[in-house]
RNA sequence: GGAGGGGUGGCUGAGCGGACGAAAGCGCCGGUCUUGAAAACCGGAGUCCGGCAAACCCGGACCGCGGGUUCGAAUCCCGCCCCCUCCGCCA
């Protein structure tokens, strides 16, 4: 959420932002709302003052045994005015905030300007593309042949978009979220955290995932939770209405499967794990002061890559413009990875800054000097698994159909060094 | 799920219709003392919103959340949420 006070104060900035993003927002309906809000404020406070004063002054005549009768229709009168006024507030204040819930955020300075992904920079890149001697087959034959995956049964006990890893791909799976955590925790300096995989609205609004992405999400109606989209929503919501007690930056690393409808994105390259319904993935969060969030963002997405580089598996960092941004950040790097089974690049990280934008809504604060004040957070994946695993079959393949595994995974699968075809 | 108890400032915790934004302790900030620190002593400080260009200025709101009673609610009533204890159920 943005400032009320910036939007007032620096509309032609907000304007300018949010054109840059390609979106369409009615500044002006936001503007009169506020002016009208504090039109009605100064009022109902003016009328409370006086209430205030009269009431006291009842008391004390009261009590000195005074007559009192004639101040009691006087007083009721002015608070039915106040009842009125209060309840214009809050419908004013109710549509003020839907609309202010719907703004996204101001893309940093730096971000390129753009208006959608082919506008999007590529930063950088490492390793290099495997020349196949053979042609490289896509993950899900590969994962057919080797048993490790199963989609039509999974179709059968929940739909399409669902799969069931099992042998060595279940355990491959376990192998990446155990040596992804033991990196962060051991070596990045992240605390290990296992959250509720099911959130509230209030959460999810907190985040940034309500209003706005509610078509994408499950939610179990009985309860009125949502599954979580990402570990992002239970890990920053975990300091929700506080003011953070102790030392700043806080980073958090959890595993969550992560839910997603995908509602819409049928028909699209969706085969084999490229886009399912549930998949795992390591997500890092960062709760920092405003003046390091961009260096934090910078570490961030170097301690996404160090997982890519321990895996040999090739990348590049892609830089988003201001027309790719997503909703709540300010400033946002992907990181994609070569499939030489698609021939084309997979994301499986997200990095963002964003700012004190999902600060302000969850009201997420610290201390300094003895005034509370907004942090500002940050998350990244630390990566998404499924498509990792997609990455790793297809560079990995050798030409006799087997898989090697990659040598950091090797102690957690019981020193196995390659999976070999079943069929 | 049932019964009982409870949710007060950064924390602990008093207050249970009017002078309460709220005692006290801890913690925090500033100062005195000290070579420095600690201790001791003195002083200060809640959050949000609004008035305004701004304020150490003024006003309003906030004692889990929402509603009600009242001239007036942290205090009384109702609903909800959460925590604790016991019982039931259960991986």
């Amino acid at each position: 959420m943005l400032d009320i006070h910036l939007i007032r104060e620096e509309t032609q900035r907000v304007r300018d932002a949010m054109q840059s993003r390609g979106v369409t927002v009615d500044l002006d309906s936001i503007l009169q709302r506020d002016i009208e809000r504090r039109r009605i404020l100064v009022e109902v406070e003016g009328l409370k003052k006086q209430r205030n004063e009269v009431s006291r002054k009842f008391g004390r005549i009261k009590a000195e045994g005074g007559d009192v009768e004639s101040m009691r229709e006087d007083v009721r009168r002015i608070g039915e005015r106040i009842a009125g006024l209060d309840a214009q507030l809050r419908e004013v204040e109710k549509v003020l905030s839907e609309l202010l819930l719907q703004v996204p955020n101001i893309p940093h300075a730096s971000v390129p300007v753009g208006k959608d992904s082919s506008a999007n920079q590529v930063v950088r890149s490492w390793g290099e593309m495997r020349d196949f001697p053979f042609d490289p087959l896509p993950h899900w034959k590969l994962g057919e042949r080797l048993g490790l995956l199963d989609f039509p049964r999974a179709a059968k006990m929940s739909g399409t978009g669902f799969v069931i890893f099992k042998g060595p791909g279940a355990r491959l799976e376990r192998a990446l979220i155990n040596f992804m955590l033991d990196v962060h925790v051991r070596e990045h300096g992240y605390e290990e955290v296992s959250p509720p995989f099911l959130t509230n609205a209030a959460a999810m609004t907190g985040t940034g995932q309500l209003p706005k992405m509610a078509e994408d999400m499950y939610r179990v109606v009985d309860e009125d939770l949502y599954l979580v989209p990402t570990a992002e929503v239970p890990l920053t919501n975990i300091y929700r209405d506080e003011v953070i007690a102790g030392e700043l930056p806080i980073r958090l690393v959890a595993y969550t499967p992560c839910f997603r409808r995908e509602a819409g994105a049928a028909g699209r390259e969706t085969r084999g794990l490229i886009r399912v319904h549930q998949f795992d993935k390591v997500e890092l969060v960062k709760f920092v002061e405003p003046e390091h969030s961009y260096e934090e963002l910078e570490s961030l997405v170097a301690e996404a890559e160090d997982i890519l580089r321990r895996l040999g598996l090739p990348y590049r960092v892609v830089e988003l413009c201001t027309g790719d941004l997503s909703f709540a950040a300010a400033k946002c790097y992907d990181i994609e990875l070569w499939s030489p089974g698609h021939k084309g690049w997979l994301e499986v990280s997200s990095c963002s800054n964003f700012e004190d934008f999902q600060a302000r809504r969850a009201r997420i604060r610290f201390r300094r000097g003895g005034h509370a004040q907004l942090v500002h957070t940050l998350n990244g994946s630390g990566v998404a698994l499924a498509r990792l695993v997609v990455a790793i079959l297809e560079n990995y393949q050798q030409a006799d159909g087997s898989v090697v595994i990659p040598d950091v995974l090797r102690a957690y699968m019981d020193g196995m060094e390659r999976i070999e075809p079943v069929i």
